[in-house]
DNA sequence: GTCTATACGAAGATAGAC
DNA sequence: GTCTATCTTCGTATAGAC
């Protein structure tokens, strides 16, 4: 096994237990045991356990940029984008109802523990606030365009925070359907 | 100092630092420093971490339900009751912006460390939902009711999720206006 | 590049003196 | 009811053999 292909495995193993468990209950030994490595081979990987965050929050940059310019390429108009982005909700409400919501998780822990990290979980956010706020100048929203990008975050946070709580999926439905027509009423009068 | 004067000042404590630190990034240690009593001592009042997280929840129940009476005594209709809760951004906007929602940071924690408390701390999202389920009720929406405190529920989450990544009071003020006016807009037409 | 062995400190928890 | 001393386990991290 190559030293860059151990250390994917790492990161990627890392990645879901961090979003799973929470970064501090996770241990070197609990990702060790993932990727099938004695504790001392993980070391000759990562030096310190904020090495491995730094990491995985990099992975997880880079992964986010990729799917936004998926949904950038393939939604015909911006309206159609920004559904891209709602309908995430749906698509991993599974896992949302578990654990939450991957980037805002983490943020609030990592906020918590005053880690040197925090700022830069938060550009995870930063990546989908201008995105958005790109997509709602598109539709003709320039003035407000941030403002709306950041109701809209606010709402997939909201919704992602009270899945977990009540497991309830037809809320998650709801809420969607709800952010879906408020997104129709947002469209400027021709 | 008696044992139940000790017990609630241990309490108390665990509850700032649970908020402010984190469950799991909090240690008997931290607690006992901020008591100021010996490890020792300390277990004379708690045996185990999980004896006085099942405290702090008790007294946050307790707390809440309090608060929620006031809020119903001195509101002269449902919709200034509501108004108190969503006001609640506002006048607890410092601490949000550090550490979040004290409710919503303490129950995905709990979701995802699987404890056996984490239904309790969800009770605390239950006390809110169904006050403002009854306050929807008296203003005249019996029918979506819940639905209706759900959907408030989710926007004083994802205001508190996103203040403390954007360290923005404008956003908070924004999103609360915002959802005052969403309120006034379910009063059912006379 | 991977392993075993091990050091070291922090954290949860207990025993027993005062 | 409070203390000190101690035990154990766990988590981070290192050294050095293969």
């Amino acid at each position: 096994m190559s030293a860059a292909q151990t250390r994917q495995h790492i990161v990627e193993a890392a990645d879901r237990l961090f979003y799973e468990r929470g970064f501090e209950a996770t241990s070197f030994a609990d990702i060790a045991v993932e990727v099938k490595l004695s504790r001392g081979n993980f070391y000759y990987h990562f030096k310190t356990k904020d090495e491995i965050l730094g990491a995985v929050i990099s992975v997880r940059l880079e992964k986010t940029r990729e799917m936004l310019n998926v949904w950038a390429a393939e939604g015909r108009e911006p309206g159609e984008r920004i559904r891209s982005f709602i309908q995430m909700l749906i698509m991993n409400r599974a896992k949302i109802m578990l654990y939450g919501c991957p980037v805002g998780t983490l943020c609030s822990e990592l906020a918590k523990l005053d880690h040197v990290a925090k700022d830069d979980a938060g550009k995870l956010f930063t990546l989908f606030r201008d995105w958005l706020a790109s997509q709602f100048s598109a539709l003709g929203r320039k003035k407000d365009a941030d403002n709306l990008a950041m109701h809209i975050l606010m709402r997939s946070q909201g919704v992602a925070s009270l899945a977990t709580v009540f497991r309830d999926e037809a809320f998650i439905r709801r809420e969607v359907d709800d952010m879906t027509a408020w997104l129709e009423a947002q469209r400027p009068a021709n």
